[in-house]
DNA sequence: GCGGAATCCGTAAGCGCTTACAACTCGCCT
DNA sequence: AGGCGAGTTGTAAGCGCTTACGGATTCCGC
């Protein structure tokens, strides 16, 4: 990477006739004054040598970046693809670039992950999807965080169910519970929950709202009405052909997460089992896949963008005052949840 | 971003006793020599204090930086999502940051990124999707690749139907044109093509193959036969109402992309016509919602994330000797499509 | 045990920018 | 006219790292 003859702020200041430091202020600091004209002479020989400030030699001199963290699980999940391009348009539009990475849901990586992006000074940071139930990691998590803050760098948590920096929360206990007493509206006494592994917090809130939801009717489930697979389409399978082997298989399978009912819908499916017919699904998050399967997935949808673009709003704001912003997520009745038959 | 006394290499060199130099190179060339025992005590040093070198002065220094520039049309499709996936998991394993931007398919933003992308000193540029049809976009873009290219940065060209750097190719027009033959074994005589926009390069490709394969067969279109919508869901939606609602309605509709077709197949269902008994409909590009769509979708079957995977470590080679890796898409002939009644 | 080569390590000069500080220019008031 | 302050510009000192260069040390064969 021998640098080709970039050229530098010297070239600019000797091209203009100033000195370095001037074209500096001129080319950086908008509301610096400067004889009269002397800032667009400045700003025309920039243009004419198409000159660009070297990012890195900006960073060493003020350490920080125009450069923003994003932190998913997985890309490949339309979860966070959505959620990707919400804060990517944003920053397409404040000129900034996104240093993307993905944790695979790994404590460890995700910790790694923010100490390389907090030592590349990145501007904020934008952590998304569930947090870990991990205490010490938690604990060092924050105190990462929380030395990054101090040193003016901005965070924001997105649908992560814990609180450090601003906050884009979506209630997923209500949303859940509302979906449960949906459900039991329609007639539903028998459940299957598939339901992610407990490690994540979401989907402990999810499931305590699920669970809470149908205690409100006087349901109650029992340990092995709960599966716990990975949170992935294949995860979504095996649970449901573990659930609708049992010996009474429920008539309501709902999942904490799309992906998940997606994969089970399509286990049904391959069983010859009929959806709503012979059971209704459920799932959770707002994927447009929910919307085009076949039957239409009965789901809580969550306008991903919208929290992507949201997150990446917070993130230009100073760290404090702390915002919280609250997303709504909508209950959407599709076809295949049923009243039983 | 007032640094929080972060731990700097001279702190390292201090804590070993030894200068800042011999520090740096203990710490970042494996195979310089040294003193036995002088690496380990200047490592355990590092440790202690938990140094992590600053990317910018590294970057500044050798201009050159751990970065690698993703260009993708837009995240949110999952095409580039399951793309992306693989390049990251590769980062992931070759501790290389990604900067991930979107362009949304607009020549401008593309080359203003690819600029930002080679001024951050990037150690590698990634270019995914399709390539326009603008020649003077395109002499641009090539100028500052190949400056780039000089300066010793590596560049990796992936499914773009151009030459510029390492290659990731797929043969479009050939997988198309097997497509395509397939069809017309099928029985199929009367075809709608759902084709994009004829800027971008690949839809021009698939389209050919497309045409190619028929007419193979002696079948020809006509050009009310195609039609372009946006490379969206919607637009695919809206081309198969165009496509349907003619005199003389196609019994088979092929679409140059996954998301085309499965825009399409919602709109047949929401129009009540049944897919494949009334038309069969075809795709292109391997998405996994292709295969939960009902019926499942007729394709040709990208293996994206191996895409990305291979992309990435093409960019991790040196400039020359240029790579080319051909991917086979593989025809996946499944339930959309039928020979017609 | 000695000369020269080989090896090791420290000093210092950048990389390209920002910014504190000092110098200088005006304009205006007394 | 002199002086003071506001406003403008330049000089130079970093930011934290790499690396050319040269002095010091070691090693080897003789």
């Amino acid at each position: 990477m021998a640098d080709r003859n970039l050229v530098r702020l010297q070239d600019v200041a000797a091209h203009a006739g100033v000195s370095i430091a001037t074209a500096s202020r001129m080319l950086s600091d908008p509301n610096y004054g400067g004889r009269a004209g002397l800032r667009e002479r400045v700003l025309a020989a920039a243009a004419e040598l198409g000159y660009r400030a070297n990012p890195h030699a900006r960073a060493l001199a003020t350490s920080s970046s125009s450069s923003v963290g994003l932190v998913v699980h997985d890309v490949r999940d339309s979860y966070f693809a959505l959620l990707s391009g919400g804060v990517m348009s944003v920053a397409d539009r404040e000129d900034l670039l996104v240093n993307m990475v993905c944790t695979y849901r790994d404590p460890a990586r995700e910790l790694e992950y923010v100490k390389l992006l907090v030592h590349q000074r990145v501007r904020a940071l934008i952590l998304t999807g569930s947090a870990f139930r991990d205490t010490v990691h938690n604990a060092a998590m924050r105190a990462e965080l929380r030395a990054y803050q101090e040193s003016g760098g901005s965070v924001v948590s997105v649908t992560r169910g814990r609180d450090v920096g601003h906050l884009v929360q979506i209630d997923n206990a209500a949303a859940m519970r509302e979906l449960a007493a949906a459900m039991v509206k329609l007639g539903h006494t028998s459940f299957g929950v598939i339901a992610g592994p407990l490690r994540l917090l979401t989907v402990r809130d999810r499931l305590q709202g699920l669970k809470q939801g149908l205690k409100d009717h006087g349901i109650v489930l029992r340990r092995d009405d709960i599966v716990h697979p990975d949170l992935s389409r294949e995860g979504g399978q095996s649970a449901a052909q573990s659930l609708m082997s049992r010996r009474n298989p429920p008539r309501c399978l709902m999942a904490v997460a799309d992906v998940l009912a997606l994969g089970a819908m399509s286990w049904l499916r391959s069983a010859g089992i009929v959806v709503p017919d012979e059971v209704s699904v459920t799932g959770f998050g707002g994927l447009p896949a929910a919307i085009d399967a076949v039957p239409s997935l009965t789901t809580v949808e969550i306008p991903l963008e919208r929290v992507g673009e949201t997150a990446m709003d917070l993130a230009l704001r100073p760290a404090s005052p702390r915002h919280v912003v609250e997303i709504e997520g909508t209950l959407a009745l599709r076809e295949s949840a049923t009243p039983p038959a």
